[in-house]
DNA sequence: GCAGTTGCCTAAAGGTATTAGGCAAGCGGG
DNA sequence: CCCGCTTGCCTAATACCTTTAGGCAACTGC
């Protein structure tokens, strides 16, 4: 019988292109075999169990993802930076909404050092090198624009935006509007 | 034999807790059956199917969440009002991890449009009038608030803020008044 | 206390995850 | 060229979760 010529690498990949197609939590070991045409122990030869191969997925995804923002980065900054990296995000939600989820997955400690995510976060202070801010307060802003982006995707692509007016493209260009104007004019702390 | 005394109420309640133990994504009719020291089988009569489960349970959380934010808005205003109700949002989840998760699960149309989630939108449509914020404007400030909520908390739930410094509370605070500053001061679209 | 309902059980089938061990495809050396 | 070794994919088996069908016993109301 001629050979299917799995790696880990193919199979990640097509695991990716999977969850793009059912969602990230269709990813399973026996789809991604079916999907190969070959039994599903022959997986477990490349990919140590289930958990792994998502975990594959979503450091895939963080790269891709990373590499989008640092090209989109290449020689912008300021309000201009903020839009590229923000409309990375978005637009790769969009186009691939399971690689999307699976870099939205939770990661260990360990793996999640060692992946993408800390290109993410230096990116992110790249973005903020454009504005004013001091530590703590760049940290504070880190944590606010990968929670805005976080989760105005994952509520876009659950849906909760559509079916209602004005639709998201408008509010996002607002948003990003918004955003910009409070880094430019970060406030100072409340006197409690 | 006696009878367990099963209700699609006392499973929804025994399910909400399941999962603030060992995770929404672990919460199961197998291992609820166990729960109550029942046949998985008996499960279904009282709830049509695993998807229906997770789905009350959602539900729940929403309305807990809904009931908390009403109370802890009332008689509050602007900034005041603002901070009680990101406060629910962010206790909610240290509290009910699970119970968070599944309130953030994805909802068909239907049932979300016959969930609390309607109340939270007149919530924070609430919150918002204690800002000058004509329409479509207040949209997008609901949306912001509902994306950053949703974000800062599914992040810190995954120990994205834990291991740095400062620590996430003094973040939250200040992410509060940033976002107070923000909204008493909303800026006009940018003109490109 | 009896009849009817209904709640929980047994049984069974199908899907996913994972491990152990086998056979042959394809490569490298003679 | 072909022989042997590696290693890739397979069969087999176990375990768990989901879901449906049908049965018997325990409550409920008369």
């Amino acid at each position: 019988m001629a050979r299917a010529g799995l790696t880990p690498e193919r199979l990640v990949r097509a695991g990716a292109e999977l969850a793009d197609e059912v969602g990230f939590d269709e990813v399973t070991v026996s789809a991604l075999a079916r999907r190969f045409d070959v039994k599903v122990a022959s997986l477990y030869s490349h990919v140590r169990n289930s958990h792994d191969l998502r975990t594959r997925i979503a450091l895939l995804a963080l790269e891709e993802l990373a590499d989008r923002a640092a090209a989109a980065l290449a020689g912008r900054a300021g309000k201009d930076a903020l839009a590229a990296m923000a409309n990375v995000y978005r637009d790769y939600a969009r186009e691939h909404p399971g690689r999307s989820a699976a870099a939205r997955m939770r990661l260990d400690p360990e793996t999640a050092a060692a992946s993408a995510g800390v290109r993410h976060a230096r990116m992110t202070r790249a973005v903020l090198r454009g504005y004013d801010l001091e530590e703590p307060d760049q940290t504070h802003a880190v944590r606010l624009l990968g929670s805005f982006f976080h989760g105005y995707v994952s509520l876009e692509l659950a849906g909760g935006f559509s079916h209602s007016l004005p639709d998201s493209e408008e509010t996002w260009i607002r948003l990003i509007d918004a955003l910009d104007a409070l880094l430019r004019d970060w406030p100072a702390p409340s006197t409690p």
